[in-house]
RNA sequence: GCGGACGUGGCGGAAUGGCAGACGCGCCAGACUUAGAAUCUGGUAUCUUCCGAUGUGCUGGUUCAAGUCCAGUCGUCCGCACCA
C-alpha cells in the first residue's frame, strides 16, 4: 500500500466527510477527551510530541467507534519566553515566529491524522482568546481573589522576571535552570490559599493517578498545629507579642528561645539599641543570599540575638529573640519557638550559640523528635505527645495566648510577569485612585507590536508611551496601564473551558453550554504539570465556580500522564544534547500508521522509554501482513464452509480484550491481541472464504491504531462509507465458554502435569481424571489425599502425604 | 529527611494470588528461490548426567499456591525539602 498517497487521500476525504467533526446537538453522548496543549516552539514537533498526540487519538478514535460524540479539539499555548527570547535573539516579532510556528506544527499534527476538530481551535496569545483571559482576571478581582502586594519574590535574573513558587525547581528556574534570587517587588497575586482545602479534600474524588494526587497534597502541605503568642518583655513595648506556629505544642516547655526569620516586620521594632549593627548586618548578608546558597547552608544554622526578649505563656520564663534565616519568612507565621531537645535544626542552632536544652519528652537520646511522655511540664507531666497537644492547646486558648491552627505550605500564585509576550493585565494605576480595574466594554487590552524588547531594566511594556498612558477610568486623570503581562500559566488555567464554546464573542463561554460539557471525560498530558498547570486549573474551576460562571468542581474527571520519551542516548531529548528525534522521517518511509503504531506498541503508555526504532519495521511488517490476509479473503470463491469454533474464540477473546486494553491505555497489549488474532487467521488460509466477517472484525479492530490503513482496506472490503462510522467490535462471551479446557495438575503445588477437562465436570470428576494421569499415579502409591484445591479451568492441586 | 514509583530473558515489554516470560525485536533452523530480498513454517530463560533441577534485585514471612500480599534490605528514578 503506498502510505503517502494514502494518507492524504483519506485526510482530504475525511475533511469532505465531517468526519472529525463533533455534533453539537447531541451532548448526551458527549465525550470530552483533550491532550494538553502545547507550546509552539520553533524546533519542529519531536517524537515526544508524537507520543503524546498520536496513542490519544487511538483512545479517542475507539470512544468515536464506541458510538461516543467524541469533542476532541486542538490549540497552542503560545503566549511565553521562548518566543521573546528568540526575538531578542533573532529580531524576529513573536507574533511572527509564533504564527509559523503554529502552521508548521498544524501541518505535522495533521500529517498523523489526529481526529482533531479545528473548528475549535485556540491560539491563547491571540486577542480573540486573551479578552477573556482578562475578563475573568476582572471576575476574580471582584471576587476578591486578586490582590497587590510588596513581597519578597523569585526572580529569574536570566529571564528577568519573577516566576511563582511552583516554577522554581531545585532553586533555580524551571524554564532555562538560572539562579533564583529573592527580590522584593510590587506584584499581583491570585488567592489560590482561600482554596487550600478544597483542593486538598477534592483530590478524593477525582480519577487522578496517585502518584499526581500526592504530590499536590504534599504541595499543599497541610498541617495542624498550633499558634502561640509570645509576649515581648521590654517597657517600651510591652503590648507586642509574637506569633510563632508549632506542630509540637506538647513540647512547649522545653522552649529555650523564638526565633523570627530576617524578613519580619517585629525584628526592627524589638531590636535593641546595642545589637542594631549585628541585626542590619546579618539581615543584609541573608537577603543577598539565592535559593540554592541557602539550601548549601542548610547544615550550618546562623543567627543573631536581637537583644530582647519575651516571656514564655505558662511559666513566664524570659526567653531570648533570634533571628535566624532557617526560619522562613514565607511559611506560618515567620516565627518559631526555639525547642533544641526536640527539634535536629533547634539542637544545632542551640549548640552552636550555647543555648539552653530543656528536655521535655521522655524518649531516647537528644535530639529526640518524635512522640513520648511529657516530663519537666508542670501538670501536663505523664501525657503522651497527642493528648498533650489538644490540652495545651486548649489551656492557650483559655488564656488567649492562641490555640489550634491549620497551615498551609501552599502560597499565594504570583502571576506579575516583567516581560512583553503575555496577556495584559487590565488594571490601570492612578496617582489619585490606586489601581483601578478597567471595564470589560474596554477589553481586550492588546498587546502592542511595536516594542523595543531590549529595554529590559524594567517590563518592555513599560517604554511604550502609546501603550502605557491612558486617562483613569474612574477620575479621568492622567494614569499609566500595568506595564507586567501575565503568567502564562494563567492563559493555560481555563482553555478547556473555552474550547467547546470558542466562537462565542460575547461571553468566555455560554455557562450552560459548558455545564453540560465539562468536566473533561479523560485529559491526557505529562506528569511535568502535576503542581503547576494541573493545581492552577483546579483553582480556577472552583473559583469560577464560586463566582456563579459554572457548576462543577473539578475541571478533569480522570487524567492520564503519558510516559518520557528519553532520547536514543537514555536521556531527556534537548537541542543541547541533539538528541532530538524527529518523526517526520519515520511518516516519510513508513507512514503515519506504522509510526503512530510502533509508538503504541513499543513502550508501555504511561512508562515511556528511550526512543529505539528498530521495531518499527515489524509494524510495517505486520501492516503487510494484514493487507495480503484482506487481499486473499477478497478474492477467496465461497465453499460454504463455516467459521470453525477456535477461530470464533480467538476472535472473541481478541475483541474483548482489545476493548478493555484501549480503555486502560494499554495501547500495547490491545496490538498484541489483534496480532494473535492474525496469527490464528493464517491457520486458515486454505478455507479463505469462512474468514469473510472475522476480516471485517479485524480491520474495525485495528482501526483506531491505524485509521488511514483501515479505511483503504474497508473500502477494498467493498464499504462505501467511512470505517469510523462502525461499532468496534463487542465481545460476544457465548462464544469465550468452551466445551474442553486443559488445566494444570500440581501435586503438593508443583506441576506434574496436564489434563483436558469438560468445563462442566465437578471437582470429583476432575480429581478422578488427574488420578489417571500416569505421573500422578507414580506419586500417589502409597500416600494419602489430605486435601484437593481446584481452581475452575485452571489447576487442580492435590495435597498428599 | 518526607512523599511516590520501579527492579522479570540478549532487547522492548506481558501476566484479576493459580501453568512466569503473552506479543514483538533479535537470533537459529526449515520451506520457497540459481542466489539473495521478501514471504511462509518451526524453535529460542538458565543449568542438565535429558530423569529432572533452578529461575521475576536480595533476606525472611503469610498461603495448598507469591513476580503479585506483608516485613526488612539493596539499587534506580521522580517530586518536595531548614515547612517548625
Amino acid at each position: 500500500m503506498n502510505h503517502k498517497q494514502i494518507e492524504k487521500k483519506w485526510q482530504n476525504k475525511w475533511l469532505k466527510l465531517k468526519n472529525d467533526k463533533f455534533d453539537k446537538k447531541n451532548l448526551s453522548q458527549k465525550y470530552y477527551v483533550l491532550e494538553m496543549f502545547s507550546y509552539p516552539s520553533g524546533a519542529n514537533l519531536h517524537i515526544g510530541h508524537t507520543y503524546n498526540f498520536a496513542p490519544s487519538d487511538t483512545f479517542a478514535r475507539h470512544k468515536k467507534m464506541q458510538g461516543y460524540n467524541v469533542f476532541q479539539p486542538m490549540g497552542f499555548d503560545s503566549f511565553g519566553l521562548p518566543a521573546e527570547n528568540y526575538a531578542i535573539k533573532t529580531g524576529i516579532h513573536p507574533k511572527d515566529s509564533i504564527n509559523s510556528n503554529i502552521t508548521k506544527m498544524q501541518e505535522q499534527l495533521k500529517a498523523l491524522g489526529c481526529m482533531y476538530d479545528w473548528d475549535y481551535e485556540i491560539v491563547t496569545s491571540d486577542p480573540s482568546y486573551y479578552k477573556f483571559t482578562q475578563e475573568i482576571f476582572l471576575h476574580f478581582y471582584k471576587k476578591g481573589l486578586v490582590y497587590q502586594k510588596d513581597a519578597p519574590v523569585n526572580f529569574c535574573t536570566s529571564c528577568n522576571t519573577a516566576i511563582a513558587n511552583e516554577q522554581v525547581k531545585d532553586g533555580a528556574c524551571e524554564r532555562c535552570d538560572s539562579v533564583v534570587i529573592k527580590k522584593n517587588m510590587r506584584q499581583w497575586f491570585f488567592k489560590i490559599t482561600d482554596y487550600a482545602e478544597e483542593l486538598l479534600s477534592g483530590l478524593d474524588t477525582i480519577d487522578w493517578p496517585e502518584k499526581t494526587k500526592a504530590m499536590q497534597r504534599n504541595w499543599i502541605g497541610k498541617s495542624i498545629g498550633c499558634e502561640i503568642g509570645f509576649n515581648i518583655d521590654i517597657k517600651s513595648n510591652k503590648d507586642q507579642t509574637i506569633k510563632i506556629f508549632t506542630t509540637r505544642a506538647d513540647t512547649l516547655f522545653g522552649v529555650s528561645y523564638i526565633v523570627l526569620a530576617p524578613e519580619h516586620p517585629l525584628v526592627d521594632i524589638i531590636t535593641t539599641q546595642d545589637k542594631i549593627k549585628q541585626v542590619k548586618e546579618y539581615k543584609g548578608s541573608t537577603a543577598k543570599l539565592s535559593d540554592i546558597e541557602r539550601q548549601e547552608n542548610k547544615g550550618d544554622k546562623t543567627g543573631v540575638f536581637v537583644g530582647s526578649y519575651c516571656i514564655h505563656p505558662f511559666t513566664n520564663e524570659k526567653i531570648p529573640i533570634y533571628i535566624a534565616d532557617y526560619c522562613l519568612y514565607s511559611y506560618g507565621t515567620g516565627a518559631v519557638m526555639g525547642v533544641p531537645a526536640h527539634d535536629k535544626r533547634d539542637y544545632d542552632f542551640a549548640k552552636k550559640y550555647d543555648l539552653n536544652i530543656k528536655k521535655v519528652i521522655e524518649g531516647g537520646e537528644l535530639p529526640f523528635v518524635d512522640d513520648g511522655i511529657l516530663i519537666n511540664s508542670n501538670e501536663f507531666d505523664g501525657l503522651g505527645s497527642d493528648a498533650a497537644r489538644t490540652k495545651i492547646a486548649e489551656l492557650l486558648k483559655k488564656d488567649g495566648f492562641g490555640g489550634q491552627k491549620i497551615n498551609y505550605r501552599l502560597r499565594d500564585w504570583s502571576i506579575s510577569r516583567q516581560r512583553y509576550w503575555g496577556c495584559p493585565i487590565p488594571i490601570v494605576h492612578c496617582d489619585k485612585c490606586g489601581a483601578v480595574p478597567l471595564k470589560n466594554k474596554d477589553l481586550p487590552v492588546e498587546l502592542p507590536y511595536d516594542v523595543d524588547l531590549k529595554q529590559r531594566a524594567n517590563s518592555p511594556l513599560s517604554y511604550h508611551n502609546n501603550f502605557i498612558n491612558i486617562e483613569c477610568p474612574k477620575c479621568g486623570g492622567a494614569a499609566k496601564r500595568d506595564a507586567d503581562t501575565l503568567d502564562t500559566f494563567v492563559c493555560s488555567s481555563w482553555y478547556f473551558l473555552r474550547y467547546p464554546d470558542v466562537n462565542n464573542k460575547k461571553k468566555a463561554f455560554n455557562s450552560e453550554l459548558i455545564n453540560q460539557m465539562l468536566p473533561v471525560d479523560k485529559y491526557i498530558g505529562g506528569a511535568e504539570h502535576a503542581c503547576m498547570h494541573l493545581l492552577y486549573a483546579r483553582f480556577f474551576t472552583k473559583a469560577m465556580r464560586d463566582i456563579g460562571l459554572i457548576n462543577f468542581n473539578e475541571p478533569f474527571k480522570s487524567l492520564v500522564h503519558q510516559g518520557l520519551i528519553l532520547g536514543p542516548d537514555g536521556e531527556k531529548m534537548s537541542k543541547s544534547k541533539g538528541n532530538i528525534v524527529n518523526p517526520d522521517k519515520y511518516i516519510d518511509e513508513y507512514g503515519a500508521d506504522v509510526l503512530r503504531m510502533y509508538l503504541c506498541f513499543a513502550f508501555s503508555y504511561i512508562e515511556g522509554g528511550p526512543w529505539n526504532d528498530e521495531g518499527i519495521k515489524s509494524i510495517a511488517k505486520f501492516l503487510d501482513r494484514v493487507e495480503r490476509l484482506v487481499d486473499m479473503v477478497i478474492s477467496a470463491s465461497p465453499s460454504g464452509d463455516t467459521l470453525s469454533s477456535e477461530l470464533e474464540y480467538t476472535l472473541n477473546y481478541t475483541i474483548k480484550n482489545a476493548n478493555k486494553d484501549i480503555e486502560n491505555f494499554s495501547f500495547n497489549t490491545a496490538i498484541a491481541r489483534i496480532m494473535e488474532l492474525v496469527n490464528a487467521m493464517y491457520k486458515f488460509n486454505d478455507k479463505l472464504d469462512t474468514l469473510r466477517d472475522t476480516t471485517f472484525n479485524l480491520v474495525k479492530l485495528l482501526a483506531p491504531f491505524a485509521p488511514h490503513f483501515c479505511e483503504e482496506l474497508w473500502k477494498r472490503l467493498g464499504h462505501k462509507t467511512s470505517i469510523f462510522n462502525e461499532k468496534y467490535p463487542v465481545c460476544d462471551e457465548s462464544k469465550l465458554v468452551l466445551a474442553q479446557v486443559e488445566i494444570a495438575v500440581q501435586v503438593n503445588s508443583k506441576i506434574i502435569s496436564k489434563i483436558m477437562i469438560g468445563t462442566d465436570w465437578d471437582n470429583t470428576k476432575i480429581e478422578e481424571a488427574a488420578k489417571l494421569d500416569e505421573k500422578v499415579t507414580a506419586l500417589l502409591v502409597g500416600k494419602q489425599i489430605k486435601k484437593v484445591i481446584v481452581v475452575k479451568d485452571r489447576l487442580i492441586n492435590l495435597i498428599i502425604g
